[in-house]
DNA sequence: CCTTTTTCATAGTGGTCACTATATAAAAGA
DNA sequence: TCTTTTATATAGTGACCACTATGAAAAAGG
């Protein structure tokens, strides 16, 4: 017996659905919002312009996706997993907090020239109309969570005695998330990887070594 | 004979000019435009909203300001010299690079507190319609223009033997530009001037002193 | 006074916004 | 076949977008 309902999610299902069958692929439709969205921001992105660039009418997207803060935040949650998975693959993979941080920095670097340029969460929805605070709040409260990650390893960074007891990790957490989001900013105004990676070896000069025993 | 034209701006000019005068305060009505767009952006601030904060009809803008693009341009111009007056003075007053940079980084903490929060050129239309794409190209340029000013900053403290020889200008440029811009993003998050200030003395740590002789 | 100039308030312009009502088409279940 | 379910295409919905045509009002020049 199943305790948490599945709302079937899964990838494949040979068993068809009961009525008419959707006729576009989903996935490809919402990778085109994906670089649509990622190019031109939630506000510079119409219904018309969407509908146009994934090759369906408006009904099918309302039905496929709901709406278009839902389309956005469904973009959001995929391009985590895809442009954006440097971010997790460099918290999972590296040990040290050093290391882990280097990684991500030169992991944005790569990633922030890659389409349209910069980052999807660190510089999306700063500035918009009331009637859009919903999005602009969410996309916040990603920036915040990644603030909060950055904080914990810098804090587990200092209980491993990794770097020195006096290192204050929110404010080393944001130094170094303020990199990330100058760089998605440059990236977007059209620097180059070399460029980008320039800045994040700067940032790792700053990192706080302990003094050698 | 004037070789030049002065397209009449001296602030207060008592000789009147030909028809009815202007019924409100010129100046109160940019700024309240100004604190419009910082909050809300170019896009997502409407010609309605505008109207309404500065207590005028739409005929009265478009005579006064030209269109919501010139008033856009305006703003800027104003913010300059005005919450960004920071900028201009730290190069102005201090004479070393490293100076100059902390004090550029410790007076965007101050600044950047301000009104809605952020810089409205540093992370300012960053994704936008395809049509309101000159916006946001003017408003790049102003980031490349930043960009260039830093470069030199640092390319004359290389000649002036304040920072090593092998000191590159333009990526340690970009670094401080991205820390800015990095501040600029969190302030718009909510972010105090204490965590800002933080920021910025991290930054400083990655200057590059030259060994002592 | 009258003309000229500029700004004002009223009331719109066509166009685009996100979204949907309606009816039909295409599948599964019975 | 007949019902049910879901997706489709057509063709819109009212609301808002930046912007303006019109004519009256308020000043200066003559």
């Amino acid at each position: 017996m199943k305790i948490i309902e599945d709302s079937a999610n899964s990838p494949e299902e040979p068993a068809r659905r009961r009525g008419r069958p959707r006729s576009f692929d989903r996935e490809a439709a919402r990778d085109k919002a994906m670089m649509l969205f990622w190019q031109r921001g939630y506000e510079g992105t119409s219904i018309n312009d969407l509908t146009e660039a994934m090759g369906i009418t408006p009904p099918s997207l309302y039905t496929a996706f709901g709406s278009k803060e839902e389309l956005y935040m469904e973009v959001l949650s995929l391009y985590k997993i895809g442009p954006g998975a440097y971010f997790t693959e460099a918290l999972a993979e590296e040990k040290t907090a050093k290391g882990t941080i280097s990684r991500l920095l030169h992991g944005a670097a790569s990633s922030f020239v890659f389409g349209p340029g910069g980052c999807m969460i660190s510089t999306a929805a700063l500035s918009c109309a009331p009637d859009v605070k919903s999005v602009a709040d969410k996309v916040a409260a990603m920036r915040s969570a990644t603030l909060g990650v950055l904080t914990g390893l810098v804090q587990r960074a200092i209980t491993d005695s990794e770097v020195p007891a006096s290192t204050n990790a929110q404010h080393l957490a944001r130094f170094y998330g303020a990199i990330i989001q100058g760089m998605s900013v440059q990236a977007h105004d059209g620097a180059t990887v070399d460029e980008l990676t320039a800045i994040a070896e700067t940032a790792m000069s700053a990192w706080p070594e302990k003094a050698s025993d």
